[in-house]
DNA sequence: AAGGCGGGGCG
DNA sequence: CGCCCAGCCTT
């Protein structure tokens, strides 16, 4: 971990440019943008209300990896649970988890979470509002230290998330994948050509609504699309041969089994998973591979417990960016609770109350909600 | 089933 | 710097 050179440092901020603006043309591009983004942008999004730093920050963070509509209520949640970045300072990490289950990229939260402590251990309580400050903080890079900077400081500076990559890479006709730093470094040079001096926050919004809109990926509705005059893709009609595709490989495909084990009150035993790592921080089943023999593990874990009954799921799979996960669920009732096997602090009892306010992996919360929607049936009979 | 996505961490 | 990691949704 201690890096040479490292340590709390480990961000160099981008400087902020003091470019003027190129020419004309450009000028043109930004000014078209915005006329369009008043025509036909959407202004009324939750956190297009009562800007503030703390609030954009959050929806900038949730909308890293996850489209508008998934993230609003979400966003709506999470707002209401820590309106200020006090709140979300003090919470404790479960909560804050739980209310991130289903997005993915659990990092992001974490990372959340510690950026909100730093905020009032470095910053009183204040959310920074300078371009440097901003990218110090962990989880925030130099494309969301810009939005949040142009979008709620008032500030000039250009973004660069994906939609903003698409929409250049076809206006440009940049050939080559975003992801090789050559081309990466071309569009941020185009970008922060673009970014006009007036009305930056509401540029900031346009082409990010541009690129989530008319610009999209596969289907771009390029005749309705403000700036297709000078548009080298559209013009040479091959719009969607931008961005550069991303050079691929083939998955490996990993096996697990993963214990659903049911106490007689019907509670699910969960363990907590190591911070660093897949699902780092959130609750799961026990899980081991497949070549173990679970009964063996099942019985040193239980401590003499004995099964009252066992069943095998449907398995599932479950893809990450870089493996496939087949799972095995096994679904086991317990004729009595063992009393000794809970490790404190990593090992609990679930049982879905609302008292219990855990982050989950999707796969997990899907078999959770499954077998507890089970019980309950039979309960109410 | 494949592709896309912003940033952290490590060598 | 360059590479790998992460998890969900859309297509």
């Amino acid at each position: 971990m201690a890096q040479s050179g490292n340590g709390n440092t480990r961000k160099k901020p981008h400087k902020p440019s003091t470019l003027p603006n190129k020419s004309s043309s450009n000028s043109c591009f930004s000014a078209r943008l915005l006329s369009w983004f008043d025509q036909h942008g959407r202004k009324n999004l939750p956190w297009q209300k009562d800007i503030t730093p703390y609030r954009v920050w959050v929806s900038e963070i949730m909308l890293q990896q996850t489209q508008v509509a998934t993230v609003i209520p979400y966003y709506e949640r999470f707002m209401a649970q820590f309106p200020t970045v006090n709140d979300l300072a003090k919470a404790d990490s479960d909560t804050v988890l739980s209310l991130w289950t289903g997005l993915g990229y659990y990092a992001r939260a974490r990372n959340l979470h510690k950026a909100a402590q730093q905020v009032v251990s470095e910053h009183q309580g204040q959310f920074p509002a300078q371009l440097e400050e901003l990218e110090a903080l962990p989880g925030i890079g130099r494309s969301t230290a810009a939005a949040i900077y142009s979008i709620a400081c008032q500030g000039r500076a250009p973004i660069l998330d994906g939609n903003v990559k698409r929409v250049l890479s076809r206006h440009g006709a940049i050939e080559g994948w975003p992801g090789q730093k050559n081309v990466e470094n071309a569009l941020w040079e185009i970008a922060e050509a673009f970014t006009p001096t007036e009305r930056v926050a509401d540029y900031t919004q346009a082409i990010m609504d541009l690129g989530a809109s008319l610009c999209s990926r596969s289907k771009p509705q390029c005749e309705q699309c403000p700036v297709k005059e000078d548009c080298k893709a559209y013009l040479n009609g091959n719009p969607t041969d931008y961005p550069g595709k991303k050079p691929r490989k083939a998955l490996p495909v990993k096996q697990c089994q993963m214990l659903l084990i049911e106490n007689p009150q019907g509670e699910i035993l969960l363990e907590k998973r190591p911070e660093k790592g897949i699902w780092g921080g959130l609750w799961s089943l026990p899980e081991h591979s497949t070549d173990e023999d679970w009964q063996d593990q099942l019985q040193q874990q239980l401590a003499g417990a004995t099964p009252l009954s066992h069943n095998m799921l449907n398995p599932l799979r479950h893809t990450f960016s870089h493996y496939h996960l087949d799972i095995q669920p096994i679904h086991i009732r317990l004729g009595q609770t063992p009393s000794h096997i809970m490790e404190a602090g990593r090992q609990l009892w679930y049982n879905n109350s609302p008292s219990q306010q855990l982050g989950f992996a999707a796969p997990v919360k899907k078999l959770l909600d499954a077998v507890l929607s089970n019980d309950l049936l039979k309960d109410i009979r």
